[in-house]
DNA sequence: TTGAAAGCGTTACCAT
DNA sequence: ATGGTAACGCTTTCAA
């Protein structure tokens, strides 16, 4: 920045204003200023700025893994939100493994990040969420549901979806069915989603709810699901707390020679996969990943601004009946 | 930092040396500093560090959309293999657009990166190598396949998977086939892919190979489909430059009623995609996309260390031969 | 309309 | 073993 004022025979306040605001200084020399630059190929230093200014036009975002399509697209949302708005983004993954989430929020922190969106393993009595709120930094959570109605948040309602799946298998006759859940210490969402396919279930005066808890990232189901596909009293249907589950579960189906849907139907939840194609399409609860991303942000924005105020925003779900792949008929041997 | 040392009684040269040289130190003197950092919270200003030192210690990221699970997958490599360094991720997409890459490369830049990763939409002939090669600032293609060979790319041999694909497919009895591939210019891969493919089916003495060129992004591909599936000389097999291609192709042949894979025979070269479950899995080109990101940031954590040379890495592939969903089988009615 | 200068939080050199 | 201090590149106030 010292050598373009000296070439062009201004002060770096000069270059400073021109870059910054354009309209205070005359044409004449901004001119002079952006030709020096080029000449040199001036390339601002952003941390520069950054050390000096309070707000840092950077956000952090943490997500549990971007193998799975739903953060993935919500990433690209975030993404695409923050390149509009000439935002950073600072990206980092859990792993899905809750005692790596304070470490790489500490990490955004040290970044001066304006603000963050996390989606967590557990959004209540989470030691990230306290230090947040404690040092009042912005924040949203994606995907999570928290119990407290003061922390912003964005995300379909999880118990609710699993409800609404659980019963649509119920009413097209399945008497016995399992849930497939990831772990619930990563993922409060996976018990939520429980929650709400008991409820089904007890509802129906349907007892004993089989679950079986998965591994995230766990893609070969046969050994967990043996016992449910094939023994006395195998289930009829599966409930998948995820998509990916749900890919993972009819690849285990078939795998023991069980045709989906016609021996066994399969639900996943997330509804959203690859292009909006793959999945069992069951439950369509997520089907924007995307544009929760870009609301996130937007939202985020507002907070960073002091225009906003944290809240809770529910999207809303619908389900779908699976024409595709994987999908939704009443088991034809019953 | 200066609020630390005057706790501790200290000068800030002190807290600094604490800070990144622990063996540098007494431990008595150290324990006072620490104790007075977790008193006051101290949390060291990662942008202050990167102005003073040469080194920021992070890398610039740039992929063509995260909605992609290839890329999704590669940047959760990377992100991984970055995390376990301590280096910090600063991710952008282009939206394959090549006109965003120069933009998008250059913030990165402003942001004093060591180095980049990127995937570019034409490696040949971009302006953003001529940038990065003039400017000497490390950087490795990832998937891209450059035809000048001192280049960091880390890739599997696209023509090379395509022709061993429409081979196997031609072996099975296809005479008629088609490539359905992602526009190329966005996508050099796709034109390479098209080449393999167009190698092969002259090799079998096939003419006139059809081409069908679908945006990214596209889900919906009945309309481009409708006269090679339903016409009067209908191909039996489509080749399809990518898995999230197939897999809307295997979408658009069901929506004719057409069975896949009785009717219609649908590859995909990716052959990766979800969990390694839901692809047709025809040619196994990029199976470990997240073990190529990982590759792709220790390859550039050698060039940023001046240890290793630019040069091309072309990853084996192999064929799978799709017991899956949109398998490989010939048209039955043949 | 422009410039001088202070200061953001570090690191690292040079003294002590 | 420790401290003083310059410098990194920028923004911004205050003067001119």
């Amino acid at each position: 920045m010292r050598d373009v004022a000296r070439k062009a025979g201004v002060s770096i306040a000069t270059v400073s204003r021109v870059i910054n605001f354009p309209g205070d200084v005359p044409a004449k020399t901004a001119e002079i200023v952006n030709t020096a630059m080029r000449y040199l190929n001036y390339r601002p230093n952003i941390n520069g700025r950054r050390l000096k200014m309070t707000q840092t036009r950077t956000v952090g975002v943490l997500v549990p893994t971007l193998a799975n399509p739903v953060f993935a697209t919500s990433v690209q949302g975030i993404e695409q939100e923050a390149n509009a708005e000439g935002l950073t983004v600072l990206l980092t993954s859990s792993s899905y493994d809750p005692d790596r989430e304070m470490g790489a929020v500490s990490a955004l922190l040290n970044n001066r990040v304006d603000g963050l969106i996390l989606t967590l393993a557990d959004a209540d009595n989470n030691p990230v969420v306290d230090l947040l709120l404690a040092e009042k930094i912005p924040f949203v959570l994606l995907f999570n549901q928290p119990a407290r109605s003061d922390i912003a948040a964005i995300s379909v309602d999880n118990a609710q979806s699993a409800f609404d799946i659980t019963n649509a298998m119920i009413a097209k006759g399945h008497r016995s069915l399992a849930m497939v859940a990831g772990r619930f210490e990563s993922s409060d969402r996976s018990r939520q989603r429980y929650d709400g396919f008991c409820r089904a279930l007890r509802d129906a005066g349907i007892k004993t709810p089989h679950l079986v808890q998965v591994g995230f990232g766990e893609t070969d189901l046969k050994a967990y699901l043996r016992d449910l596909l094939c023994g006395l009293d195998a289930v009829t249907g599966l409930v998948c707390s995820t998509d990916m589950l749900a890919i993972a579960a009819i690849d285990a189906c078939r795998s023991y020679g069980l045709s989906v849907p016609d021996d066994v139907s399969v639900g996943g939840i997330d509804g959203i996969s690859v292009g909006g194609l793959i999945t069992p399409k069951l439950c369509s609860a997520v089907q924007p990943t995307q544009e929760m991303g870009r609301q996130a942000l937007a939202f985020l924005r507002g907070l960073i601004k002091g225009q906003a105020n944290p809240q809770s925003l529910l999207l809303p779900h619908h389900l779908s009946d699976g024409e595709s792949i994987g999908s939704f008929r009443r088991r034809s041997s019953t």
